[in-house]
DNA sequence: TTGAAAGCGCTAACAT
DNA sequence: ATGTTAGCGCTTTCAA
């Protein structure tokens, strides 16, 4: 009776059976000591506990998860793992599950819409209990899956102005405010900025600080200094030469993000731009990388980890009480001065 | 009848049994139709899969794995998510991974040991298809469990002497080599290394690499110029300032990966050290931030996305034959020259 | 406090 | 080509 099919792998683990043969109780007890703290007297469970711990036992989790049990996993949803942003969420997102004794099921969406959907079907009646979306969610149709089915979920990073889901973002206006509102004060008055991506509320609500700064400081909101980008190093990069390339170049550029302001740096250092003397930089963010780039960047904190810490503490919170009302909390942005930002070159004494 | 225990969430999700009832066929037929390409009429067929779409049908990922068929998971155990390197690794392992339809569950095992193990036996009897260990395996515990379950896994990043499993890795004692000979070849003799981690062994062929180059050119080894570092940027800082602080500092340093470097980098800018004209410093794994540095990072690129979807790609193969034996990969690395590395002050004319 | 038994949704023999 | 049935390992009634 050798292996006939292909799935002989599946096989041979110490079940919950085997603990129950071994300690001499039946195998539903040992399901109760080892799931949960039912009525058990303390000797069986010791001896139970005893056996599993010799027979090396590990639960299964989608056995567990099927019969109807929690399966501590958290689905975590995100476009890919190619912005250092991503990655500093999704490390603080792990480290709380760890901490909290679950797994993390990792789904990248690439962007495709259509797999997003798929994705989060999957999830919701699959092995994990909650689901973390750090995705931009453009349109509600998935959510309304998960809000029919009661499924625990958390937007990471969103700005949720309907106020149905639990979401959790940092103050991208006031920080974008408090950004050009520097720049300002440094004495800048041709200030560019390079923008988010435009369906993330990040990216919305960061354009409308700088545009707020300046219309506080009576400056005049220049379209040309408004290049469109993504977050992505690649437009930073262009977008900097675009804009120093202006017959009236900048002498500030507000990236949207770090990484594109890396691309700013970049594009500065081959056109013999020197920053911060001839050109103040500033990102969104303060990704690890910021504080090793020369100059060293001046940028907006964001506690991209924390967020993700937070966010898992709201999304166990909510699978704890699946009725409770969705809550929003928004994490304070703190501006970092450092070298890549000083005075325009005319004002220099 | 309503929500007694708190496990309300698990339900009313369209089942294999709804699609069967609506398209007045046997539920196996359905399962077969869903999974795979048995005998059935392309008539049932066609009309099984537009009553699924109809009801928006999801496979239930842990009912299929738990009956023995595919999950279509694969794990990939990672140390964290805190160096660069494991991002590019992991990037690469997903992309693949989507790209044939599987989805990634990722553990983390922040460098605990037990914890590894425990995770190890959890996914060998999970929901998982396969492992992907991106992980420092130091002793073959672990492993044994997968071999004797025939469970399929690949070690990513590691040099298996032993031939007995799975594995890819690229040529770091040979990318070692070409890094400290071009330092050599620039002119350089007293030539630092700040090391890896010497529990992996990219940590310790590198270090290898390091000393047959300078062996292969008469060059005395000088141990107080090996400084042992953890592939984390901290110690590539205090190891820089450690070696630039010596009596006779070294002209070069070679460490042992980008992260260090960047420390490097930190530690020469705030002693006044200029890079490359006072120092040379070269790299390793070519992160997409070493082309951001300044000055850009002369490294040795290691084709690390490219490492996990080789992965991938041997762990699928091996998920089809898992009788088939142990195959190994080494992936060619290339030395990338930037300007952080030049001759010597004392060579210049 | 414990045991017996009914599924959770699905796959894979086994029939037909 | 399709239907029937027995589990996969576990949780959770229901009885005792």
């Amino acid at each position: 009776m050798d292996h006939s099919s292909p799935h002989t792998r599946k096989k041979n683990a110490v079940t919950i059976i085997d603990v129950a043969r071994e300690s001499g109780v039946s195998y539903s007890t040992v399901s109760r000591v080892l799931s949960g703290f039912e009525y058990v007297s303390d000797d069986t469970r010791e001896r139970v506990l005893a056996v599993a711990k010799r027979l090396g036992y590990v639960a299964n989790l989608q056995a567990r998860s099927l019969a109807g049990g929690r399966s501590n996993v958290v689905g975590v949803l995100v476009p890919g793992l190619d912005n250092g942003y991503i990655i500093e969420v999704t490390r603080g997102i792990d480290e709380e599950l760890n901490r909290q004794g679950y797994s993390l099921m990792l789904y990248t969406t690439h962007q495709q819409h259509g797999k997003e959907t798929q994705f989060v079907s999957a999830i919701a009646n699959g092995l994990c209990d909650g689901l973390l979306l750090v995705v931009p969610v453009v349109p509600d149709d998935y959510l309304d899956v998960l809000q029919q089915r009661k499924f625990p979920y958390v937007l990471v990073d969103q700005a949720d102005s309907t106020r149905r889901h639990n979401s959790i973002c940092s103050t991208n206006w006031q920080g974008a405010y408090d950004a050009t509102q520097h720049l300002i004060n440094l004495g800048h008055r041709q200030i560019g900025i390079i923008t988010g991506r435009m369906d993330l509320s990040s990216g919305i609500e960061r354009l409308e600080g700088y545009k707020s700064a300046l219309a506080t400081h009576d400056i005049a909101l220049d379209e040309r200094l408004i290049y469109p980008g993504d977050f992505f190093q690649p437009t930073g990069y262009t977008g900097g030469h675009h804009l120093l390339g202006l017959p009236t170049p900048p002498t500030a550029i507000f990236a949207g993000n770090d990484l594109m302001a890396f691309g700013v740096l970049q594009a500065a250092g081959e056109r013999g731009v020197r920053v911060p003397d001839d050109l103040s930089v500033v990102g969104f963010d303060d990704i690890p990388y910021s504080v090793m780039m020369h100059p060293r960047l001046t940028t907006v904190r964001q506690l991209l980890d924390e967020m993700g810490r937070v966010a898992v503490q709201m999304l166990l919170k909510h699978i704890e009480q699946p009725e409770s009302t969705p809550h929003h909390i928004t994490l304070d942005t703190q501006l970092i001065v450092r070298e890549s930002s000083a005075p325009p070159r005319h004002l220099k004494k």
